[in-house]
Order: structure tokens, then sequence, then C-alpha cells
DNA sequence: TATGAATGAGTTTTCATTCAT
DNA sequence: TATGAATGAAAACTCATTCAT
């Protein structure tokens, strides 16, 4: 998976915390080089050009956010002995700590929502496959956790599930998630009241 | 409130277009220039430069979608003589028309998200209260709707609100609103539910 | 014909000369500014780029070299009262004063030969005019100076005539005219002899 | 003559076709390296820079060339039993082919005519040993063609041999030898009419 | 012999801004 | 109000060359 040199991987450390700042046009590969202890024209020593480093760093981004999000799903089947837990809980939960961890998230944000423009039709791809593979994640897990669920219902969970996920985004975006925590509790309430009322059809 | 001269205007219809579709980065004075019909030197005798233009644009953008939003509250609470409509759906159910149709709005989601660096203050202040204005709007409509919910509930649903409009505002972002009416619908769903459930202590 | 500003006249009298010594791929905008008495960035203001550039002083050297072709052949026949004269020579004969004079010249032939690759086009599109033109003036004055010939062999004289000129202009490109009077004594009197001989068919 | 490995062969064949085709200040090394089948650095393994490979390339031509033309010549002895035949006429009629076969020919007139600034002394003197050879042939030639010709009409006639032959390359250059053959019989007519007329003094 | 990496100098081009007119 | 001209700064990128391996 990663055939890269050392300097190039380091180039893509420091990349992606540039793109991911100030998004693709005011990211300067001067700057990037500097950072990266360099002369900008050695970064063509590993990349062909600003579009290739970035989209290499948008496949590290697609690919270790995916494994934070196997990751997620894979703890919450492992805890979920108990049962009680809410499908799709532990992810949202780790979101906001990931989001200040990880540049790589930042930066995948950053880029799904906004793409540069050259580059949309890559990026959508990229980003609505992770989608689909969250989307498999929270039907398999609300599955386990409400058996009884009609196929129809599922699948308005899912979309609400991704709606959920979507706006915990926009908070950690816009506002770095200052009241992540009031949005979460609300719309989780409001999930977890409307699974509680198909759950007991009476 | 509109002391701007005819070009200047006609400036700004030009600027909100370009701005919304390239962002602030990619955007260039004399595309803009060109596309008003002038040179680029004499955008120089209407606004201040690049940033004061911005912000001009963005104060438009605020006080139309501002108007917006009112117009739609305004026609929710004239409309609700029947009384079976949920808080808030009116300005939901015409948010993809308006943003196929505003520039404006296209332009401040683009721009409340990730504004350009040197404009992050202004542009925080001025959509903060954008989201406060929606936000006594839906406590005023759900108090209306529903005038049993304690306070504490009020609060938690108006929070949901606020994050179900981001997650449509993201759908509409990213995909342009093609998957906008299921993920209205799941969002709708969960809410009225929870609502619902709330309406009914028993 | 000019509807240039002082500068770009400016700008293009420096740049032939550029052209005209290093061609165009050795040829730096910085140089030619800086010889024009302005930055590299002002070159915009009056050209939209190298090719440009590069197409304007070609039509000027076309302009320029025509206007030259003309008045030879204009004065010839004013001065073919006597009748002895040779048609076409005082184009030739004049032509390695010329070439020391204009730069015009200078540029024209390195770039009739060999063109910029991505101007081959139109570069070749001009200069084939040029030669038409050389070749309907030479086919005047040869009716003129012998009217007795047959269409065919005044078509063979002008392909000879127009070979000729291209082989002086290699003499003054490569060697800069050292052995031009050679070479233009030695074709000049096998072009004469024949026309001699194609005069007296007894 | 020639003590190069076979990959600095390989390398030579790759860049006369380059040189011939973009010139020097538009051939890169990466792309020579790239065709050659191996990287920009490891050229320098063989030539000590752009220049060296340049000169050793110029080398190549001048001994094909050179022996092409001493074949051409050598050919035209051994046939010219018969007699009718017209001095260097055999390397005149197969010039075109070999333009058209021998990327070697195209680099050599392509250089000698405007030769990278650096390298103008050496490609000249080379250039011109070439020419004065083909010089020698012709005037051998024209000895045993026509024996009786004062030795000053011999130099003039090799001037104007010389001359054809340049008007000829130049024709294949621009034109790629559109229109080679009516210059090719245009110019030979006027100079077989000199000759045929230097023949008979009468 | 071959190459990956690095680099200084250079390229064309774009941009926001200023200023005299 | 509008603009032509000019410009400093910066952009992405290319190139020939060097060097350790």
């Amino acid at each position: 998976m990663k055939k890269r040199s050392a300097s190039a991987d380091n180039i893509c450390a420091v990349a992606v915390v540039h793109f991911s700042e100030h998004g693709y046009d005011a990211s300067s590969l001067s700057d990037i080089a500097a950072q990266a202890g360099m002369r900008k024209a050695s970064l063509y020593s590993h990349f062909a050009g600003k579009d290739a480093l970035f989209l290499d760093v948008f496949a590290d981004a697609l690919e270790e956010e995916q494994a934070f999000m196997d990751a997620c799903f894979a703890d919450e089947a492992a805890l979920a002995t108990a049962g009680g837990q809410l499908a799709g809980s532990l992810y949202c939960d780790r979101m906001a700590q990931r989001y200040a961890d990880s540049a790589h998230l930042r930066f995948l944000l950053r880029t799904a929502y906004l793409p540069p423009a050259p580059l949309r039709v890559e990026v959508g791809t990229g980003y609505e496959a992770l989608l689909a593979q969250l989307q498999r994640h929270y039907v398999a897990s609300l599955g386990r956790c409400a058996p009884a669920l009609p196929p129809q219902r599922i699948e308005l969970y899912a979309q609400a599930y991704l709606g959920i996920v979507d706006s915990l985004h926009v908070e950690l975006i816009y506002a770095g998630g200052a009241a992540l925590q009031q949005r979460h509790a609300a719309l989780w309430q409001i999930l977890s009241d409307s699974l509680a009322m198909a759950a007991q059809p009476a």
C-alpha cells in the first residue's frame, strides 16, 4: 500500500496539514517544501505536480479514515455484549477527538465538501466510497442492535445516521467543535426516541 | 440599506456567482471585472479591494438569506391555522429550490463553512447571527406548534433543528441535492417521531 | 495598421532583435522586458503572452519586408528605361545591406525556416504569402524584360528565381554574408546564361 | 571511429531525432533519457553534459552525411561511363529520399543554419569542412564531365552548385520537400543551360 | 553503469494593487 | 467613474547538473 520513500511520506505529512488548513488554492508548494525541509523543486522528484501530491494525500486520508471508521465499528461490535449501546454511537462519540488528532480527517472533510474544481470527480468518487462503507457499517450494527426492524425502516435510519454524521462534521469544521456536545446530544436524542418508538409498535 | 451605485450592485451580483463557484482564493478580480463589463482597475473605484468586495457580497448574502428565512417563517405562521404543520418545515421544504435559485445562498454556505483565512472572524460573526435568528424563529414556531413542551426540550429540539438544517446544507453543497429528498425525509421522520413521543408523556 | 501604444511598439522593437538573435525558445521575456525598460509583468499589459508577442513581431516583419520587396520591384520598374537590367536583380542586389540593416528580415528568415513548433502553421501561412508576392513581382518583371518567353519558361524561371533567393538567404543566415558576393555572381551568371539562351532560340 | 558503448550509441540515436525535431533549446534531457530507456541522471554516465551530447551527435551527423555524399559521388563516377550525366546530379537526385530517411541530415541542416549560440564555432567549423568536401567532389566530377572548362568557370559552377544544394536544402527544411521537384528541375535547367552554352563557345 | 534525490537558476504566467489621466 | 500602464510578489513548473549509492 505504501511504496513511497521516507521523504515522500514526510512531504505528505506536511502537505495534509497545509491543505487541511488553507485548502488547495491557498496552499503553496513553496511553503510545503520549506516545511518538509527541502526546496520547492525537490518536490517534483517525488510527485508529478500539485494535483498529484493532493491526490496522494487524499488517498492517504481515505485510507486512514476508513481504517478509523472500521476500527470504531469493530470495537462497537466487540463491546456490544451488554447490548444497550445504540448502533453507530461509538463512531460519533470518538469523532471530536479524532478531528482534533487527525489532520487527515480535517483534510478529508474540507476536501469532500469543497473540492478543488479540477479534481472534483476524483474526490467525489473517493469520498462516496467512504460514505457507502459507513452506511454498510451502520446497517450491520443496526441489524445487530435492533433485529426486528423492517428493511424499510433500516434504510430510513441509515439515511438519518449519515445525515447526523454530516451535521456533526459541519459543527467540527465550522466551529471546531465548540458546540458539538449539544448538537450531538440533541440529534442522538431524537434518533433514539424514534428507534425506541419503532421498537414498540404497540 | 443599499447605498451603492448601480455599477457596484452589478459588480456584487457578478462577484457572488464567482465566489460561490470558485471560492475566495480561486476567484480573480480580472474575471469578475470582465464579467461586469469593466476593467480590473475600475473595481477600485467601487471597492477598496478584494476583501472589501468579498465582505460586501457577504453582507448582501446575509441580508438576502435572512430575508428569505424570515419570509419562510412568516409564511409558516400564516399558514399554520390548521396546525398540523411541523415547526420549521416550510423553511426546509423550500431550501432546495432556494439553493438552486440563489447564488447568495450558495455563496453563504460555502463561505460560512470554509471562510478565507484573513476574514474568518467577520464571516463567523455574521453567520452566527443568522443562525441565532434561525434558532429564534424555530423556537417561536415550536412554541406555537407544541405549547406544552418544557423549556429544556425546546432547547433540545432547537439544537436538533439547526443540526438538521446543516445536514441538508451539506447535501446541497456536496451533491447538489441529488439525494436531498431521502435525507430530508429521514431526518424529518426521526424529528417528528421524537416530538410525537414528547407530546404524549403517558 | 499600427494601433499599438508607444510602449508596445518599443517592446516589439526590442523583441524582434532578441528573437532574431536567439530564436523563440532561447529568448526570455525577462530579458526583453529589461531591455524595453520595464518589468517582466508589465509585458502582459501589452501582449497576452509570449506567443502573442512573437506573432505580433512576425506580423510586423512580414509587413516591413513586404514593403521593402515592393519598393525594390517598384524601383526596378522605374529604372528599367535603359532595359539592360535583369528581372529581379535589384531585390537581390539590395539583399545583403537589407539583412544587415533590418532585424525584421533576420527575424523573418530564421523564423520561416525553423518556426517554433506551436506556431508552425501561422508562420507558414504568413511566409508563403510573402513568397507568393515575390513570385508575382518577378513574373511581372520578367514579362517586361523578356516579353517573348513562353509561359512555361516564365514559370520555370520564377521557380529558379525563388530558389536563388533562398540560396542567398542561406548564405546570409549561415555565414552572415561573408561569401555572398561569389554565390550571388555565380547563380546570377547561370540564370542570365539560361535566359540569354532562351531569348535566341536560333 | 566509434568507441562508444551500445548505450551511448542508443542515446545518440534518440538524441539526433529529438534535436532535429525540436532544436537544441527545446530538447530536454529528460525526454531524451526517457526515450532511451533510462533516467536523466544516467545520461551523465555517458556524456559530460548537454553540449557534449549535442557535439557527439553533430560529429555523427557529419560523419554519416559525409559518407553519404562520398558514396553519391563515387556512384556517379562509376555510372558515368556513358557520360551523359551532369556533374553532381546524383547527389541532388538522392537528396529528398535521404532527407526523409536520415535524421542525421535533418539534424545537420537545422543545426548548420541556426546553431545553438554557445556552440556556433564548433558547428561552423565542422559544417564548413563538409561543404569544402562537397565542393571538391563537384569540381572533380565537373572536370570529368566537362574537361574543357577553364578553371575560372569551374570555380563559378562550383559556387553555383553549392548554392543550388543550399536552395534544395531550404525547400526540404521549410516545406518538407513539397515543391522540391519543381525547384530542382528549374535550377538544374538553368545550370545545364549555362554549362551547355559554356561548352560551345562558338 | 545506473539512479533517486536534491537543487539553484530559470521559465511563463497570474494576481491584487497603485497611480496618473 | 473608468482605464491603461506598471509593478512586486508569488505561483507552478522545468531544466541541466551534481552526488551518494
